[in-house]
DNA sequence: AGTTCCCTGAGG
DNA sequence: CCTCAGGGAACT
């Protein structure tokens, strides 16, 4: 469930953290029972992922951590001239550890560092996490990288639109589509329909102009919202620092199955939406 | 474009 | 026990 917000929450705490450390060593603990051609170059994704311009995890020893970025859900630790990927999917999370203490049982990457004497753990209880190391230089053209589309914080109203329209599928669908905006996920594709009015199941091409803007500034309001909330904390997210977010308090619709729509007090109903759950106000949001 | 699968802990 | 959660790849 980290989506944009939580993955940005996490970029920021670790940020404070390992900017400008240098990487004295890198341990992997790979998940077992995945398909064996596990090479040191990271894993997860699929099988074009494993592209021959993977680097070994262990080239990051001894570079310089000298940014910290995030693309759509993807977290991006920059060493030196390599890209360390992340993607936590469901359950990835960061620890800020001390050499000494006992490693959680889904600890699958460990970076050491010796100044401050301290340790940065990736866990992934569900081992659906992505880790990859990349060459810095055309990383936007990477295989986890390439299709995504814009930023929805940076795309434009006009360019929205344009993209809308050239869809075909439902609108819920489409939001949730990395290849249309990366880094909306279940949550805030929901709060950002409901926000703006908009039936989850509303072909996305067959939105007037003043709707798809309306979903536009939604998408933005409700994401940088999030951002300022430090995320949602349903089940277990924490950031890098173990901080719990409190968008999920701010949630108007996504988990509410049942409860009156703050806007007109009929039921929030839940359907399945290619897969996924999809949380809506059938009064107030209109097809 | 919709379905299945991956994986495991939590909750019924 | 059983079912559910869900991002995204790989199916159909």
């Amino acid at each position: 469930m980290p989506e944009l917000p939580e993955v940005e929450s996490v970029a920021r705490s670790l940020r404070r953290r390992v900017l400008g450390l240098r990487i004295a060593e890198v341990e992997a603990f790979p998940p077992k029972g995945k398909p064996v051609r596990r090479r040191l170059t990271g894993w997860g994704g699929g099988r074009e992922a494993r592209s021959a311009a993977a680097v070994p995890l262990s080239a990051l020893a001894g570079k310089t951590i000298d940014k910290v970025g995030r693309r759509g859900k993807n977290l991006i630790l920059e060493c030196g001239g390599l890209a360390l990927l992340f993607h936590l999917k469901m359950t990835g999370r960061f620890l800020w550890s001390r050499p000494g203490e006992p490693r959680g049982r889904h600890v699958h990457l460990v970076l050491r560092f010796r100044n401050p004497e301290r340790e940065l753990h990736f866990e992934d209880v569900r081992k659906f996490g992505l880790v990859r190391c990349r060459p810095l230089d055309g990383l936007a053209a990477c295989p986890e990288l390439r299709s995504l589309g814009p930023e929805p914080l940076d795309v434009s109203a006009d360019v929205f639109f344009l993209r809308l329209k050239a869809r075909r599928g439902r609108v819920k669908s489409v939001l949730l589509d990395q290849s249309f905006l990366a880094g909306v996920g279940n949550i805030y594709a929901d709060e950002a329909l409901f926000a703006a009015g908009i039936h989850p199941l509303a072909p996305a091409a067959s939105l007037s102009r003043p709707r798809a803007d309306r979903l536009w500034a939604a998408v933005r309001d409700v994401l940088s919202r999030a951002i300022r909330a430090g995320g949602s904390s349903i089940r277990d997210y924490r950031d890098a620092d173990g901080e719990l977010g409190s968008f999920q308090d701010e949630h108007r619709v996504y988990g509410r199955e049942g409860e009156p729509c703050p806007n007109c007090g009929g039921p929030i109903r839940r359907a399945v939406i290619g897969g996924r759950s999809g949380h809506f106000c059938p009064r107030c949001q209109k097809r």
